[in-house]
DNA sequence: TCCTCTGACACGTTTGAATAGT
DNA sequence: AACTATTCAAACGTGTCAGAGG
């Protein structure tokens, strides 16, 4: 696949960033993406782009959502501020793209879109949906996992890839209206409140509160006209910094380009990646996040790269290309292999949590999904995978929608949960990674 | 009073079955 | 009979808005 050429070459496999450009423009300005109790789909959508597979190798495809920080947010005139701690995490989910299992030439030979991925914020949800908290960050993960079938994902590599710019604040109604007047621009299905849409009917009837919107939005045009992004993003920002002391430094290092995004991804960044001990774990050498090169404006957070970062001037000349697309390379070897596994090893908060690590979360964390798996671990995990063309298929009824010419997949064990959070994950950001468990919940 | 959340609503897109045409 | 193109309605995805509730 045609990564552009600002992806430099770090591995075997090669993720890229469907539309990093309105990504980027939805950052800039602070990412919002609703949520709701039946679900509601993310927009902009999380596509991407894959090369560098075996083309004959089966992998399956993966997304979850990790808290930011431990903060929950609230919108207060015109910006972000910190508004305490975050709520303890509900039930984390995990989203399997519906055609997974697939061969790499599959995943290849087109962008892979999860559109179907939806966010909710009813923890109570029975239909698989991403389970998020209102006024709290988060970004996608993307995982991709060389496996014949769920079953054998246990002892396949892990592979995962995060991009700056898609991280976002979840919130039940909008609350930046700059924020939604992307949204209607871009998105299709709002195409209805557009200015030009032939909605006027109903733009028509509007009351007090609806003027003050349109003249929000006129003024909105004007700023885009007049703004920079950076002026946008410091709008939107500002003062969210010097709210709590002890809370994640928002501040951006004076003359870094990352000004130009929000501190949304700045901040994740600085407490996620820049800090974390490389490679600590020789088992990292299987098991990656992978920070994508972004724009220039990103390299001083690129993650660790186990101490074999690719050269300066080839990252960042690749960044500057300006080939439409964030894209990223792993250099773990593309192959699988069988993770040294300790069972007798403690589970959860094995190593304290890092503190370079992100910020940790307060309260009792919700381990509901972990404790499920770990209970069944003697058979088949015991919880459900759903689908979203049978809601009440339990799990084992793989047989996938849509893609019906691969091989169902099989089972998940309990014990390849365990595994892929403490091993697939097992590297510097030990604490994220053991707090949000990647399989409690799969779907599609 | 403020903030957050919810559900009804109008409007647009998508999807798939039914029909017509070749 | 088989295939393709078109039509149309239902389902679905949006943001808006008023009101409920803490």
């Amino acid at each position: 696949m045609a990564a552009g050429p600002d992806a430099y070459l770090q591995g075997n496999i090669r993720l890229t960033l469907e539309d990093p450009e309105l990504w980027k423009t939805f950052c800039e300005i602070g990412t919002e993406m609703i949520i709701t109790k039946p679900g509601r789909r993310m927009f902009p959508h999380c596509k991407i782009n894959l090369s560098g597979l075996i083309p004959c190798a089966k992998y399956i495809l993966l997304v979850d959502m990790v808290p930011e920080d431990g903060c929950r947010y609230k919108w207060n005139k015109e910006k972000w501020e910190v508004a305490g701690k975050a709520e303890p995490q509900p039930p984390c989910r995990t989203y399997l793209h519906p055609e997974s299992p697939a061969p790499g030439s599959h995943w290849m030979k087109q962008s892979i879109a999860f559109l179907k991925l939806k966010l909710t914020n009813n923890t109570l949800d029975q239909h698989g949906h991403i389970i998020l908290h209102s006024m709290h960050r988060y970004h996608p993960r993307f995982h991709i996992v060389q496996a014949e079938d769920l079953f054998s994902v246990r002892w396949s590599v892990f592979q995962t890839f995060t991009f700056p710019e898609t991280s976002f604040t979840a919130v039940t109604a909008y609350q930046n209206t700059k924020i939604t007047k992307l949204k209607i621009d871009h998105n299709p299905f709002a195409k209805g409140f557009r200015d030009e849409g032939t909605s006027k009917k109903r733009r028509s009837n509007k009351n007090p509160n609806l003027e003050k919107r349109s003249k929000m939005s006129d003024m909105l045009n004007r700023d885009s006209e007049e703004d920079s992004p950076a002026d946008f993003c410091r709008s939107s920002y500002e003062g969210y910094d010097a709210d709590e002391g002890d809370l994640p430094k928002r501040k951006e290092p004076d003359g870094v380009k990352e000004e130009r995004y929000s501190p949304w991804a700045a901040d994740r960044e600085h407490s996620v990646r820049t800090e974390s001990p490389a490679g600590a774990d020789p088992r990292d050498m299987y098991n990656t996040e992978q920070l994508v090169p972004a724009p220039a404006s990103y390299q001083p957070y690129r993650f660790h790269e186990y101490g074999k970062s690719p050269s300066p001037s080839s990252s960042v000349g690749s960044s500057h290309s300006g080939s439409g697309r964030s894209s990223f390379e792993s250099r773990v070897p593309d192959v699988a292999t069988v993770p040294d596994h300790d069972p007798s090893k403690p589970r959860t908060h094995e190593v304290g949590p890092s503190p370079c690590g992100p910020q940790p979360l307060p309260g009792p964390q919700d381990y509901t999904g972990v404790l499920n798996m770990t209970m069944s671990q003697a058979g088949k995990i015991s919880h459900h995978i759903y689908s979203p063309y049978g809601a009440e298929q339990p799990l084992g009824q793989w047989s996938g929608p849509g893609p019906a010419q691969y091989p169902p997949p099989h089972h998940l064990t309990a014990d390849y949960t365990t595994q892929a959070v403490h091993h697939g994950y097992h590297h510097g950001n030990v604490a994220e990674w053991s707090q949000y468990p990647l399989f409690s919940y799969s779907c599609w």
